[in-house]
DNA sequence: AGCGTCGCGTTTTTT
DNA sequence: ACGCGACGCT
């Protein structure tokens, strides 16, 4: 056996791979529950990478091991590393050993996969569809409806508002009242007639036999309450891990105390300096309760050497953070030194920004520095609209992680519907969706089919029995043939599609002037759908890891392509970049103007600060625009703020920043500003005449 | 019942 | 810019 990883660690992090793992002796689960604190850029990946290639190799069942990420991309990842470890230290056995890790993902990606094996004995049909964001979402708007909620004197919350109480109620595990008086107080009026909604709206997920992402985990919760359940379930894996320990929600915590409740074999990871994601009902108290939750209490491994970013970059990032009221881990420190403090740049407005963005840029480019080593983070995913106006007109390319998503347009929407009513005949937002592409076809008549299927056992072979809507004509045969078609699974997975596709076409035709460049989208999407084995696993697989990235060609860019990365920093978690560019340091949008409710809030947002500086490696820039437009509400007249400085940065940490402006204002012979720097908006001032 | 048009209001961040 | 509801016409 070939140890020699371990070599390549340092002592906190041997310890953390070691813990409980006596060389020697094989397939010993730790007794004793382990609390790795990695601070940002600590090898916190590598770490718990190599504990699980460690387990693997000291003899645990990689069947048998749960390793539970935030994101789909880091559970990847990690397998990935955990292969090639394993293959060094074992050879073809270790890659064997290690492909045999098929309990890795997020916590609602296992959840989906618990509940399908175990929905016989919880009286759920195996064939549930899970809604996303924007399913659930109309489905509690046809609930709204239904309940007569939409026409009410004063206006009642709207469908996504009433998710998000929702959903935050679920996860948080605190009642309703509390929630919408702290987190929703503009909707605390409504708190009877929501109760009523929610109820319906649970009534209905069950009747349509479909899930939402957070029944994922709620099923799984109330599944393992059950005692012979929990046990089972619980004896599956002998080891369980978790990264990114700080956000997850009380009702993850839940899950995992009932899967483990002595801690054994149990090990999670995080930092509480990185808490970004307490909108989703994310508690930090989790990762500082953790210790204490069991008896005698877990050990606790800090990781707080830093092999990402230079000593400069490090000092501002600790000065920023060090101001936070409450915080428990220390300050990371590093042996890579620099004499390049991170760059506080203020520049006029959003279109300087860019400019600057670009020409930093393009000069490292031209430097050898890859366009892929650099990114622009950003609190809001619309911050970057202006940065990408001037991308395309340089003819940068970039791809953009988060925001809107290639998911969310309407013509992939009604593809997916097709695939989903067919899987799930059940599942009424995918029906009513689909009906009502058809001309003569509304949410009545539609309405009343979708009543009439679900007295049927087979609800899509009666549909050729029940009375068609009375003006759709033609169009409802033809839609009914390729139901039935697909339905009687003649065609297979994936060529179903084409024959989907082609259905659809005259009626993408008919409701968009941009049929062509949807067309290509659709394509795009059978590709991505001939990846999958089956339809239900597509469907599956598609709504819980969503491609995450947009660029500006249509569809995900070729692999070996260089581009620039932009990110929201919520995305950008667990990344780096050789350089980084903050867009927006300023009041009202780091913090964000929406998040200076609470203390608690404003704490988040300089954490989120925190997080997108420690991604850089060598090279950060902070942009400081004077004048920031308060876009997308009142995108029309140019209302804008005069922003400062981000209250993240107070005068006295300045020292750890080298400050600047730009451009930097040529002087001409005269000793006055030369005449072409002076870029007067001539324009916004002809406006403003009459305003 | 379906569909087009008008006017109003709009709490980021995502599995 | 967009989603949503109201309203009025076919």
């Amino acid at each position: 056996m070939n140890v020699d990883y371990l070599e390549k660690l340092n002592a906190e992090q041997r310890q953390a791979v070691e813990f409980g793992i006596t060389p020697g002796q094989r397939d010993v689960i730790p007794a004793r529950p382990l609390l790795v604190i990695a601070g940002a850029g600590s090898g916190k990946t590598n770490t718990l990478a190599h504990r699980v290639a460690h387990l693997i190799v000291n003899g645990a069942d990689p069947r048998r091991i749960l390793l539970m990420t935030f994101s789909r991309r880091a559970a990847a990842e990690m397998t990935r590393r955990v292969q090639r470890i394993c293959g060094e230290a074992m050879g073809a056995n270790g890659r064997i050993m290690a492909d045999a890790l098929s309990w890795a993902g997020t916590f609602h990606g296992i959840g989906a996969q618990l509940l399908r094996q175990y929905a016989d004995q919880i009286g759920l049909d195996p064939n549930f569809s899970i809604h996303d964001r924007e399913d659930s979402a109309d489905l509690m708007n046809l609930v709204r409806h239904e309940l007569g909620l939409s026409k009410t004197e004063k206006r009642f919350p709207l469908k996504a508002t009433c998710l998000a109480i929702y959903s935050r109620v679920v996860n948080s595990e605190a009642p309703l009242d509390s929630i919408l008086h702290k987190v929703f107080p503009w909707c605390a009026e409504w708190e009877t007639q929501l109760r009523t909604l929610f109820g319906t709206y649970v009534e209905a997920k069950q009747a349509h036999n479909v899930l939402d992402y957070d029944d994922l985990l709620l099923y799984w919760a109330q599944t393992i309450e059950d005692r012979m359940l929990a046990d089972d379930i619980g004896a599956r894996f002998d080891h369980v891990l978790v990264d990114e320990y700080q956000d997850t929600n009380r009702l993850q915590s839940s899950i995992l105390l009932a899967l483990k409740p002595d801690g054994r074999g149990l090990t999670v990871v995080g930092d509480d300096a990185q808490a970004i994601y307490s909108f989703r009902a994310a508690t930090v108290r989790n990762i500082l309760d953790f210790p204490r939750a069991f008896d005698p209490p877990a050990d606790i491994v800090t990781l707080d050497r830093n092999y990402r970013s230079t000593q400069p970059i490090l000092a501002a990032a600790n000065s920023v953070i060090d101001k936070a009221l409450e915080r428990f881990t220390k300050n990371l420190w590093t042996e890579r030194t620099s004499d390049d403090k991170p760059h506080l740049v203020s520049v006029r407005d959003e279109a300087d920004q860019a400019r600057y963005i670009v020409e930093r840029v393009l000069e490292n480019r031209e430097a050898g520095s890859t366009l892929k080593e650099q990114a622009v983070l950003f609190r809001a995913s619309d911050h970057s609209g202006p940065l990408e106006i001037e991308l395309v007109r340089r003819n940068i390319p970039f791809v953009k992680f988060g925001g809107l998503k290639f998911l969310d347009s309407a013509h992939v929407k009604d593809m997916l519907a097709m695939l989903r009513f067919v899987q799930n005949p059940r599942d009424r937002v995918a029906g009513f969706r689909l009906m009502q592409l058809l001309p003569g076809v509304g949410p009545g008549s539609a309405q009343k089919v979708l009543d009439a299927m679900s007295t049927h056992a087979d609800p899509i072979a009666a549909l050729s029995t029940l009375p068609a809507p009375p003006r759709a004509g033609d169009d409802w045969s033809t839609f009914v043939n390729v139901l039935q078609f697909m339905a009687q699974g003649k065609t297979g997975w994936p060529a179903e599609i084409g024959h989907a596709r082609s259905w659809y076409a005259p009626h993408l035709e008919r409701h968009h002037e941009d049929a062509t460049t949807r067309q290509a989208d659709l394509l795009q999407l059978e590709q991505i759908a001939s990846g999958y084995p089956s339809r239900e696993r597509f469907l599956t697989e598609l709504t819980l890891d969503p491609p995450d990235a947009t660029s500006d060609q249509s569809g995900i860019p070729l692999l070996d392509e260089d581009y620039l990365i932009l990110s929201t920093i919520h995305s950008s978690k667990g990344q780096e970049w050789k350089s980084v560019y903050v867009l927006n340091v300023v009041d009202g949008c780091i913090p964000a103007d929406l998040a200076t409710g609470s203390t608690d809030e404003i704490e988040e947002e300089r954490r989120l600060l925190y997080v997108a500086m420690t991604r850089a490696k060598d090279d950060l820039h902070l942009m400081v625009p004077q004048k920031f437009f308060t876009g997308g509400q009142h995108a029309q007249g140019d209302r804008h703020v005069y922003a400062s400085r981000t209250r993240f940065i107070p005068p006295g940490i300045l020292p750890h920043f080298s400050s600047s402006a730009w451009p930097v204002v040529a002087v001409g012979p005269s000793g006055r500003p030369d005449a072409k720097q002076m870029r007067v908006d001539v324009a916004a001032r002809m406006r403003g005449m009459w305003k």
